[in-house]
DNA sequence: CACGTCACTGTTTTT
DNA sequence: CAGTGACGTG
């Protein structure tokens, strides 16, 4: 009996031992579903399968680093190494780069990040003279991502609903936009994050053979976070197990958070439709959480209609209730968690490693930043402007790319000019539009450039003759050298560094500390892959780095309090965490909250935020927060109401918090006030908002009884939860609904729909 | 061609 | 408030 097996439960170990046939893992939020998955890889290793014959795919890069280094440790770093594992994306570049003769692309091609895509678009709208008013950046982007994620060719798209949209907005020429878009990405030798997945499928489809030749490869095929894959993934995911019918997905409906990039919920949801023969296991017993924090987290959850069915249950301590934090302003917020996080750790409780803070979106990140600054708690972003996104580094990188691409044509419009060589916009544009013309990259446009158009000075020609020519040395010394040798010699020759070196001022400095960062990040490359006798290019260097996210450099594990989205907190966990600006408008966010669809997402990436907590969990809101340069009225979110309030501490205030918001003072005040706070900051701590009360089952200010329609009629005291209390004055029948005329202490006279109000109201005796 | 100023406008989430 | 784009001047 392996040693491994018991450290199982049955459910656990039912899934590892499962090797016959598809197989589907719903794996609840701390179910201890990594720790199913590398052992079921291990399960295959002593079941006779080779690691070469495995291929695991995991949702980020880090998942499957830390996976290969937990099962390296099992079975020594050379068989890891022959895993076949990683994301999607870098699985498939892989395989494109191996089969790159039966595509169309060269073995060299770059990877086009998000910036370079819009960058593409931006010229084509400008190239066929498109009112950039109805061709909005974002939405034309987001279509053709949408279109190649659900295999949608430019010829299928006129069918689509999304062409039907279009059309209404006025946008007729999406069709050729999206076409002229794959063209340029071809004629630029570079692909975009969703090619890499298309293209593969496009390989695939081209060379039934080379489906053959993979589906026999892989005897045994892992896919991790199943409900956050799109189209192309599951097409291709389905070919590659077509043979050998030996498919492992693990995943949990109920956490499916990337709709919005064309993950399809469905893909778990009819998996058994899918693989008929398929087992089902579930994981249901969550080990992460407390009691409170899991029935907290199944609270809400069961507001979904479409779901899986499940049961996750904690076995843990009951534990503390969530607190439910209000507080005036989002400076208020962030000072105070600011406050409690120093306290706890002042007190010898808790170590700052121990706290999280999640939020809905990064722009949320400052002014907790801030507060945790001014008390110098040391604290960590993920995420966000990623280091990779600095325009320091950007430049460097679109240097090493173009010497590797010479086609890479937003490359070279990013660093022809820069640092100055007199070959200004003027100039660029009129290549630009002749290399459209032709369709040929910019490079090979200026190669012909006085046979296109002679009336280009010479002095021009010569500028970019003499910037070609040192990127093509460039090439030359990257070709014969490895990665690091090749990035100095890159950023001396181009004259980057240089420049960036004459700019004194404090930001200067740090922009040439980033790119002095980014050659230790190669150097380091370099030194690693050569210990383990690897060679490292540049051109090895630079597909590492195109599919990598910023905050997956090695991180140091010290003591810090980490802050990110919750997108980005998903498979983590903190002993701490605050849920920061769960208000409505911000989560849900304004736009979500408009189709039930989004809000199931939004109401899943809730679920994921509340089970992220060990022990603690703060839910924060306030009363007022800084948007758009101004401050804004604010709303706890209908989250927050979703939960059973026998789960909640609201401190102090008690659930008054939901009544309808009180008089808010000027905005101005509030920045006054707070500007004196922090010059007291430390003279005054803060007291934390003290021990959390304990859930005890059974006792607790249960939620007011539902109120049942037979309750209303004319002359009932109720309360409303966002407009306070009220007397109904009208009671009118209708077809399927009960319109209610209520006239509320504060707000004045409403008609409600019964059907709707209902679940707002309580009845006030 | 380079650089500064000014008005506008908009926010989810990411491999 | 910030990041972007348009415009005018050396």
């Amino acid at each position: 009996m392996s040693s491994y097996l018991d450290e199982l439960n049955d459910a656990q170990r039912a899934a590892v031992e499962y090797i016959d046939g598809p197989a589907l893992v719903i794996a609840g939020a701390g179910s201890g579903k990594t720790r199913v998955l590398t052992y079921k890889i291990m399960h295959l290793l002593n079941n006779g399968y080779k690691p070469w014959n495995i291929l695991a795919i995991t949702f980020t890069n880090k998942a499957a680093r830390e996976m290969k280094e937990r099962i390296a440790k099992q079975i020594g770093e050379q068989d890891a190494a022959q895993l076949w594992m990683g994301t999607f994306h870098s699985i498939f570049m892989k395989i494109l780069r191996m089969e790159i003769d039966k595509t169309d692309y060269q073995k060299n091609f770059t990877i086009y990040d998000a910036t370079d895509s819009k960058n593409v678009v931006k010229g084509i709208i400008k190239d066929m003279n498109l009112d950039d008013k109805i061709y909005d950046l974002r939405t034309v982007c987001s279509r053709i991502s949408g279109a190649k994620n659900d295999l949608i060719s430019p010829e299928q798209y006129e069918s689509t609903e999304q062409y039907a949209d279009d059309s209404n907005a006025k946008r007729y020429k999406m069709v050729d936009i999206y076409r002229a878009y794959m063209r340029k990405c071809q004629t630029s030798n570079a692909m975009d994050f969703d090619d890499l997945l298309l293209q593969t499928h496009l390989l695939f489809l081209k060379h039934p053979e080379l489906i053959k030749k993979y589906s026999d490869k892989f005897r045994y095929i892992l896919v991790d976070e199943y409900q956050d894959t799109n189209s192309v993934q599951y097409n291709i995911v389905k070919s590659l197990a077509s043979l050998h019918h030996k498919l492992f997905v693990v995943g949990d409906d109920a956490q499916s958070i990337y709709a919005f990039r064309g993950a399809r919920i469905e893909n778990i949801l009819n998996f058994q439709r899918d693989y008929k023969e398929a087992k089902i296991f579930k994981l249901e017993q969550n080990y992460r959480s407390t009691k409170v924090i899991v029935n907290a987290a199944n609270n809400v959850i069961a507001k979904n209609a479409r779901q899986l069915k499940k049961e996750v249950f904690s076995e843990n301590e009951t534990g503390d209730r969530i607190r439910v934090l209000e507080s005036a302003a989002d400076i208020d917020e962030s000072y105070k968690i600011a406050a409690d996080i120093y306290n706890r750790v002042a007190d010898g409780d808790e170590k700052y490693s121990d706290f999280a803070l999640l939020y809905r979106s990064h722009s949320q990140s400052r002014s907790l930043e801030e507060s945790l600054h001014k008390r110098q708690i040391p604290y960590k972003i993920f995420g966000g402007l990623s280091f990779y996104e600095r325009k320091e580094i950007k430049d460097l990188i679109a240097y090493m790319k173009l010497t590797q691409n010479g086609n890479d044509d937003e490359a070279f419009k990013r660093v022809v000019n820069y640092p100055k060589r007199g070959i200004g916009d003027t100039t660029m544009d009129k290549i630009t539009a002749l290399a459209t013309a032709n369709n040929l990259s910019i490079w090979n446009t200026v190669v012909r450039l006085q046979e296109f158009d002679p009336t280009i000075s010479p002095r021009t020609i010569n500028a970019l003759a003499q910037f070609m020519k040192m990127v093509y040395q460039l090439k030359l010394f990257a070709d014969s050298n490895d990665a690091y040798k090749a990035t100095l010699q890159i950023a001396n020759t181009s004259g980057v560094l240089k420049d960036l070196e004459a700019d004194k001022s404090v930001e200067g400095q740090g922009r040439l500390e980033n790119a002095q960062e980014l050659l230790n990040g190669v150097k380091q490359f370099v030194e690693t892959r050569q210990k383990d006798g690897n060679t490292a290019t540049l051109a090895e260097y630079l597909e590492e780095v195109s599919l990598m996210t910023g905050d997956e450099k090695n991180e140091d594990d010290s003591n810090k309090v980490s802050l990110m989205t919750i997108h980005a907190s998903k498979g983590l966990e903190f002993k701490n965490v605050f849920l920061c600006g769960v208000e409505e408008g911000l989560f849900p966010s304004q736009k979500s909250a408009e189709s039930s669809v989004q809000l199931e997402e939004e109401r899943r990436l809730f679920y994921v935020a509340v089970t992220r907590a060990q022990k603690r969990l703060v839910i924060s809101f306030a009363r007022m927060r800084f948007k758009y340069g101004q401050l804004a009225p604010a709303q706890p979110s209908r989250f927050i109401k979703e939960i059973d309030t026998k789960y909640l501490d609201f401190g102090a205030g008690g659930e008054s918090q939901f009544e309808a918001a009180r008089d808010i003072p000027y905005a101005g005040r509030f920045r006054k006030t707070f500007a004196e706070n922090d010059r007291n900051i430390a003279a005054r701590p803060v007291p934390k908002f003290g021990n959390f009360k304990k859930y005890v089952p059974g006792s607790g200010p249960n939620r007011a009884a539902q109120v049942s329609p037979s309750d209303l009629k004319e002359g009932t005291e109720i309360k409303h939860s966002r407009f306070g209390r009220g007397r109904i004055v009208a009671f009118e029948k209708m077809k399927d609904d009960t319109k209610l005329t209520i006239d509320f202490i504060n707000v004045g006279r409403k008609v409600l729909m019964q059907k709707y109000a209902i679940a707002d109201m309580q009845i006030v005796n």
